[in-house]
DNA sequence: TTGAAAGCGCTAACAT
DNA sequence: ATGTTAGCGCTTTCAA
């Protein structure tokens, strides 16, 4: 069960067409130094024997597996998708396959990720946030000299290769664009702690409401965890009381999401009443009522470009050290000027 | 880069505790016959140097990848987050390691799924549907001895090892209920019509209209593809008639949600004037607003328990044919008694 | 341009 | 209870 049973070799192979092992991988492998007859004579017996080389072997010569891993911690599923569409994307007509690694906290679990990733046995990780962010994770793969990419890093800008994007001004900007529309009593509903883009968003924002001469209020900054639940709850806290605010920045669309919900529960019309903006342009930012009004962030692209500069980097082909993607606001259904 | 220098090998173990190769292999295999003073030496030789076995030279000897396939083919982010969630769960802890093989029609590309999984070099393959149920897929797998387990198919109910629940009943049984609420204007609108759980709801809305007399009108039976646009669309063709239906009853959650979406644009009032179900209990059915009346599918269980199954195949240890886990049908929101 | 031999790191089979 | 030998299937020398 489950053990092939004697499958077919390179040797089966190299005796159908007549020649010898080494011909057969010369060919299999694009080597030159093979007459064009003998090539097509090794095609044909490796196509009527159905050959299909074994990985094991080579990997075991080769030093390799030709494993990529992806290690992310994400609350939201569109997010994860994306994701992986971006890594698959770009892994696809290559011999190399993608392993998930979801964890449910890099923070907690900083000291197991690489030993993980060893037991795994990849050639390379794509670390998209948080895990990018990481002093531990970053130092432990540097130390086994593991090759990986970033995507989006906050933390550490000089350090490893890295595909970006710049979350400050990207939260500047939408900040700007609600202050624009007249909004003065702004709250913000930050995102995880341990992740640092939550930081760097946060600078986005001050910079917009100083630059506005819009007094930050301390209390109307409230804690969140990336979650819908978490942005409900922040909402709740925000909008239960008589000087509530007009606005409300949420660092991700699903929290922006979870406080549409609330509001309505509450009987707050969304955006008469209540301005709100999310981030990132996950799907549930597009396909829930009012649709948000957020800042897109190119994972796709991101997590498509950080992987191929990790199979440039395995491959020992030249490659730069940094790539950047831009955001783009997005103004929907979430946002209007200020009651009255 | 990319290529590991020389790493510790079982030799360099077998040197540092003083004992053979094969001694150290048995400790690190839990094999008997070894003295537990040697067995103490061989496990600090191997912390002391951070040995790790190469897979690569295992899996040669051993005829194993320790590499399990997941195939799907699914438009929603929570459903395939959700899948993949059931089968890391079981892999947690084993030395197999799951490879996402995402592909965007198995009925456009049912002959290269095979062939892809081969290239991919995994021992074995859990089929979530649409894969689960094509024929091609599970005949090309047959032919090359691949260890495969079917998660909720709906085709071929007595072929392979599976974990499965009741599409039928589940559809039965959410139709049973929106017409106990004095519904007789039902509409439908049908998931993606390559995948075969499309036709097993159906026959379980039909068996419920049937059995309450409720005549199936064929002009509100809207064809959908279980996208939230798709359900949007339908719903304007629904919505947009006069003689619109009390009730919509769509095929999976997403394309619920999009209905309440389209109802709200055309200022039709969900659930007073128009009554929503779902399928599936997906997340985006619990966080938009009305929450929907969907029957809960019990995606991670059947996954994990699929991968367990898949385990026991592969390592020849005895096990079911069959595993079953129960819907469970969730009322929320989106359902109330007709209007007047 | 082709082939023979050696060996990648491990375990199965067979000693002892 | 422990060690020796012989491969697993491939690619990398190196020789012809």
């Amino acid at each position: 069960m489950g053990i092939k049973k004697q499958s077919v070799t390179i040797m089966d192979v190299a005796r159908v067409a007549g020649v010898s092992s080494k011909t057969v991988s010369r060919v299999l492998n694009n080597e030159p130094h093979v007459k064009s007859a003998l090539r097509e004579r090794v095609m044909h017996a490796v196509t009527s024997l159905n050959y299909h080389p074994n990985v094991n072997a080579q990997g075991l010569v080769r030093r390799r597996t030709y494993l990529i891993g992806l290690v992310y911690e994400n609350p939201s599923p569109s997010y994860v998708v994306e994701l992986q569409r971006g890594a698959i994307e770009r892994l696809t007509g290559e011999r190399y396959r993608l392993i998930v690694l979801p964890t449910s906290s890099v923070e907690e679990n900083a000291e197991q990720i690489v030993p993980l990733l060893r037991a795994a046995a990849v050639d390379g990780v794509v670390l998209p946030p948080p895990a990018c962010d990481s002093r531990i994770v970053l130092e432990r793969l540097a130390a086994i000299h593991m090759p990986f990419t970033r995507v989006a890093p906050v933390l550490f800008p000089q350090i490893g290769p890295r595909v970006g994007m710049d979350d400050a001004s990207a939260a500047r900007e939408i900040a700007d664009y609600v202050i624009g529309l007249g909004h003065r009593d702004i709250a913000i509903i930050k995102g995880d702690p341990t992740h640092r883009s939550t930081s760097e968003r946060m600078r986005g924002y001050a910079a917009a409401l100083s630059a506005a001469d819009v007094r930050v209020r301390l209390d109307w900054i409230e804690d969140g965890l990336f979650t819908f639940a978490s942005g409900q709850e922040a909402a709740r806290r925000l909008l239960d009381r008589p000087d509530r605010p007009t606005a409300i920045l949420a660092m991700n669309d699903d929290m922006a999401v979870g406080v549409t919900m609330m509001a309505r529960e509450m009987g707050i019309e969304v955006p008469t009443e209540l301005s709100v903006t999310g981030f990132d342009d996950s799907e549930i930012s597009r396909i829930t009522w009012p649709r948000i009004t957020t800042v897109h962030q190119p994972v796709f692209e991101m997590t498509r470009d950080a992987t191929d500069l990790l199979l440039a980097i395995m491959d020992g082909r030249p490659h730069p050290e940094e790539l950047h993607h831009e955001h783009k606001l997005l103004i929907r259904q979430s946002t209007a000027p200020p009651p009255r």
